[in-house]
DNA sequence: ACTTCATGTTGGCACGGCCAACGGTGTATG
DNA sequence: CATACACCGTTGGCCGTGCCAACATGAAGT
C-alpha cells in the first residue's frame, strides 16, 4: 500500500473480517509510531521504547529479565540494547555475582528520553482514538486487552 | 518473544496503552494466519488470500487495481502473483486494448483454494474472539471498523 | 566430575509495509 | 504531429517486528 493515490474498494471477505480490521488498524497505529519516532524520538523504534519503560519500572535488569518484561526475543534485546548504549541511554556491566548475566540500567538521560517518548505515545493514542466516544474508548481498550492478554493456546 | 518460558510481566507504560494492545492483539491474529495458513493453505500468505478475495468479488482486473483493492504495493503484488500464477491458481494476460496493462484471473482451482482459505480464517476469527460475548464482538468490529478506515491525516 | 540449564551473542529467515527507478504504453497538450 | 505527462508492471532495495538455531560461557544440580 503506497505509491499509488486512491485507496480503492475492499473485498466484502475482508471488510467485515476483525482479523482484517484489526491488521489495519495496527498498521495505522505502527504508522503513527514510525512517523512520530522518526521526528520527535531521535530515531528510536518501539524496540527502544519497551526496553526503556521496563528499566524505568523496575530498575536495573539482566538482559533476559528485559526480553521477557517486554515481549522481545533475546537476540533483538542484545541489538536494541547495543544502540541504546551508543546513544548513552543505558550502561551495561557484568553482573559480578553471576558472570554470564549483563546488569543494564538506564542512565538520566534515558530517563529524560523516555518522557519525551511518553509524549510521543500520548499523541499517538489521541490521534488513534480519535473517532471514538470516550464511552467508546474504555469498551475498546477493555475487550482489547481480553483479546491480547489471551492464552496463546 | 521466544525461547525463553514465561512471558513475564509488562510495563504500566505498555499496559494500559491502547496501541500497545492493538499491536499485540494484531500480532496474535497474524499468528494465528501463519500457522493457520501453513498448515491448511498451502504455504499461501495473507498477500495471497487478499488477492484472491479481490478476483473473486469483482472478476478480472489489472494489477493495479487489485494492489489498490488490496492495499498492496504494486511491486508485491506482482510477486504475489506470480507466485499464485506458478500455481495455476491465477492467470495473466496484456490487455489487448490497453496493452501496459495485464489483466489478472482466477481459475477454478484457485476459486477452490479461496473457499479452503476461508475456512481458515473463519476459525481465525473464532480463536480471536473467543473470550467475548456476542453483543462485545459487535461493539468490537464496529469500533475497530471506525478507527481503521480513518483518513491517514 | 558430569550433565543440565540459563545467558548473551551471532546470523539467519519470514512477513507485511514501503519507496525509487526503469522501460513500455497510453493520453492530453502544445 | 511532437512533446510532455500520467499510468502500468517489474526489479531491487530498505525497515521493523517476530522468530529460530547454534554457540561459548558460566552456573547449578546430580
Amino acid at each position: 500500500m503506497s505509491d499509488y493515490g486512491e485507496p480503492g474498494r475492499t473485498p466484502d471477505r475482508l471488510k467485515g473480517r476483525p482479523s482484517w480490521l484489526l491488521g489495519r488498524a495496527a498498521a495505522r497505529s505502527a504508522a503513527l509510531l514510525r512517523e512520530g519516532f522518526a521526528e520527535h524520538g531521535g530515531g528510536l523504534r518501539g524496540y527502544h521504547y519497551r526496553l526503556l519503560a521496563a528499566l524505568e519500572q523496575w530498575g536495573p535488569a539482566s538482559q533476559a529479565e528485559l526480553g521477557r518484561d517486554t515481549g522481545i526475543d533475546r537476540s533483538d534485546v542484545t541489538a536494541a540494547l547495543l544502540e541504546l548504549e551508543s546513544l548513552g541511554l543505558v550502561e551495561r556491566e557484568v553482573d559480578s555475582a553471576n558472570r554470564r548475566r549483563k546488569i543494564v540500567s538506564m542512565t538520566p538521560s534515558g530517563a529524560d528520553r523516555l518522557r519525551s517518548l511518553d509524549a510521543v505515545l500520548d499523541g499517538i493514542q489521541e490521534s488513534l482514538l480519535a473517532p471514538l466516544t470516550p464511552a467508546q474508548r474504555g469498551q475498546f481498550t477493555a475487550i482489547l486487552a481480553r483479546i491480547a492478554d489471551q492464552p496463546r493456546e
